[in-house]
DNA sequence: AATGAATGAGGATTCATTCAT
DNA sequence: CATGAATGAATCCTCATTCAT
């Protein structure tokens, strides 16, 4: 009944990759940078990672899962309106919580270093959104045509809002309602 | 009538290292395979840029600057709308025309190596976006809220589109469409 | 009972790199080539020394400061007379023990990549010296004028010396004698 | 009859050489920089001088030769302590006449680039001074022993004398005289 | 499991030299 | 004769990975 401390090392490094690699890009990143930072010998960190690569899509998946449990975790309720709601505020609420999370995820996303199933990861995301797209589309609410397109335009849009945000300009409350109404209409019918 | 040869060479080494940023990443990209796809030798790159960096802020500069004249280069037509359109279309012939470049742009937005010069290009461009939403809201045709905001969340939308079509999925002319009605219903008032 | 290895590593990096930069002089002398002869990779260099710069002063200092001990260590026991003779053939034991290393100091003394502890250490003995110098003056046994002028050619008729024996004319115990004469000849009053 | 200006190139890059050699070290210096300081194209140097070798050496016996003819010239006239003064005082005056080449002298005796052409006029200008020892050690007026050991002794006097100015030590009248007697009580007899 | 010294391939950059103009 | 763009071998240094302790 001891501590796992092979399982607390292990959070250790990947805390320590996401600030390293968010700070330093990936390919920017020294091994040995990322172990004083994670407060391990360099070789500890390949107990637990067999390279470098392994680790970076660790990382990767790790917060791109949790980004997907903020969106789409909960039973759809009330309306499509108020579900887009949900989802954009729970990106929100991500990229506040955890902005270095958020930054790695982007600039990574095209990583030559990404394997399949980070890859995979990804596409489920997005297929949930697609999903979502979809449902809005039978009742009438979302305005018609592929899918993917209109995801792609909300999460671009998303993503150009939180870099202006990382950019340094604050995001107030009217700022944040401006958004969401603006994104709203891109996406409903009419 | 010969090309003259050191300006041909520029030219060259820019196109290459174009095409090896944007395969490779800025930090990725060896200066050794950039001379080889530009069919000049290692040191011929630094009789005509000082420094890798100087060589990536040259590519981003050179590149910014076209899609900046892609965008607002012509007198301002007709409606806001019709603007609108002109701009919209600008961004995307510019990616069609351009791929590489366009991803580039996207991908090395924040490389930490742009320097000042290349910083202020960047910005020109944004502050050009932000007068035509200013004016849209002048004539009442664009909503109200933080011009910055509404850049951001279009320029967005813009990227994940061209992000998608790079992806593989084919942009064909009712994706096109869809997608400038529906960036266009976030922009317009009501 | 084993040799801690991480000092031994250094000491043999040092070693090599005083007999490769006497061979080659510090510009001329690659890294490469030090490592080798020091029997470790290149990289490891680095685990020791930051830069070769840093190498080169180390390697200066380490020798300097010997330099300096073989000649000012001991109390001084009897004569002026007496004192020079020991200060000289500790110049002499010095330059014969250590070849390498006295013809290193010579050749880098202006070194540009000297730092200012270098310096310093330089400096320091320099004083001794002159130290010595006033002290002679006071008994009346050395010369009166400026210590600095009388150290420097002393100092210079001992490198000329050795230089000379470097260059293969064995030095045997009469020319040794003459030599020692001679110099103290410069130095006494009258 | 024309003002013959392949001479003129060539001096101009000599002069520009020894400058440049001097400032930064043979090994360190560039030939393009050596070239614009010259205010010729690089290449041009090559019509002059086969390579950066041939131009050491044709640099180093230059004014290797001045230095010998500084000394030993004219005929000797008067006593042996009179001819020293002179030719002491034909170093001091080379010295600071040509501070630059003296130094470019001293620093580069050991340069390994020397050939045998130019190792051969550093010996003559020693035997020219064993040569002058052996005329005063006849006469009884310079000290028995080995001519070798006591022009390496003067000589190294010199030179440390020298780098002692150069260090900013400036050197009075008061100070030259000293130096000057103090040499030559190490040469004479008695 | 953890450590951190050692490795050496690989990267950016320099520079003597050549040669077409 | 002069030019200077081009060359590419050589230099210093970095860093992912291994392995003896």
């Amino acid at each position: 009944m001891t501590i796992s401390e092979p399982q607390a090392t292990r959070e250790a490094v990947l805390d320590a990759a996401l600030a390293v690699f968010t700070e330093h890009t990936y390919g920017g990143a020294a091994m040995s940078v990322l172990a004083s930072r994670a407060g391990v010998a360099v070789g500890t960190i390949y107990r637990h990672f067999p390279s470098k690569e392994a680790l970076g899509n660790a990382v990767y998946r790790r917060w791109k899962v949790q980004l997907g449990e903020h969106l789409f975790d909960d039973a759809d309720a009330g309306s499509i309106r108020a579900e887009f709601g949900r989802i954009w505020r729970g990106m929100l609420r991500f990229a506040a919580a955890h902005p270095d999370a958020f930054a790695f995820l982007e600039l990574q996303q095209h990583g030559s270093y990404l394997d399949a199933e980070s890859v995979e990861v990804t596409r489920r995301i997005e297929q949930a959104g697609a999903a979502f797209v979809v449902r809005g589309q039978q009742t009438g609410e979302i305005r018609d045509g592929d899918p993917a397109v209109l995801v792609a335009l909300v999460y671009g849009a998303f993503v150009g809002l939180a870099a202006t945000d990382r950019a340094g300009a604050g995001l107030d409350e009217g700022r944040l309602q401006l958004a969401e109404d603006a994104v709203w209409d891109m996406l409903r019918a009419r």
